[in-house]
DNA sequence: CATTAGATCGTCT
DNA sequence: GACGATCTAATGA
């Protein structure tokens, strides 16, 4: 199916299921989404980068629709969403985990401590190393980048839950935005966020 | 299988 | 100064 940007004009909780089955594409390397989580913008979604305001950190998810937007967290790890809504409105589905359907030997390499190929792309920081995809792709245009983005002919069967590793209000039960393929084996257990201990 | 600690740094308070 | 849309290795059952 061709890249249609009109798709992402939508809130990213209406864009999330429908990138479930979709293809993503970066340099031979081929992902199979399976698991996505929707985050909203200022003063809609406590979990969100983009609850508060627009800042350095958060900027790309400001931008137009159907671009990328990393962000670097934990001082170490990258993670991958798709820009939704119309530009300004700042919601954006992050990219939580895939099967890697071609390419396969290149994503082994990049992600040599996994030990099966279900945890290639199992994961949201995973998965943006596994496709090579990094800060250098922030912003890109996901139908004439390096980074290409196919959605699938027919919407999937999926189910949902409460987001994952989400903290404080945001991780509560009416922000239950995570939507996934039942029984694939790269989609994440879900863990309940836990209070740090003192 | 479950739980825990440690890594590591930009952003916000 | 604390914390985060995380991951890995180590330890114990």
């Amino acid at each position: 199916m061709a890249f249609d940007r009109g798709l992402f004009e939508a809130p990213a909780t209406e864009v999330a299921p429908l990138l479930l089955g979709g293809l993503l594409e970066v340099d031979g390397v081929l992902l199979r989404i399976t698991e996505v989580e929707a985050y909203l913008g200022i003063g809609q979604d406590p979990g969100s980068h983009a609850y508060r305001r627009q800042g350095p950190k958060n900027s790309t998810m400001f931008g137009p629709p159907g671009h990328l937007y990393t962000y670097f967290t934990y001082g170490m790890h990258v993670c991958s969403n798709v820009v939704c809504s119309p530009q300004g409105q700042a919601s954006a589905v992050l990219l939580r985990a895939g099967e890697i359907v071609d390419g396969i030997e290149i994503a082994r390499m990049r992600r040599a401590t996994s030990r099966t190929d279900a945890d290639l792309a199992r994961g949201p920081a995973r998965l943006t190393v596994a496709m090579g995809i990094g800060l250098a792709d922030d912003g890109a245009d996901l139908s004439s980048s390096r980074v290409r983005l196919t959605l699938p002919v027919a919407a999937s069967a999926f189910e949902t839950s409460q987001r994952t590793g989400v903290s404080g209000p945001g991780g509560a039960p009416e922000f239950a935005w995570r939507f996934f393929l039942p029984g694939e084996p790269s989609v994440s257990p879900y863990k309940a966020w836990v209070p740090k201990k003192r």
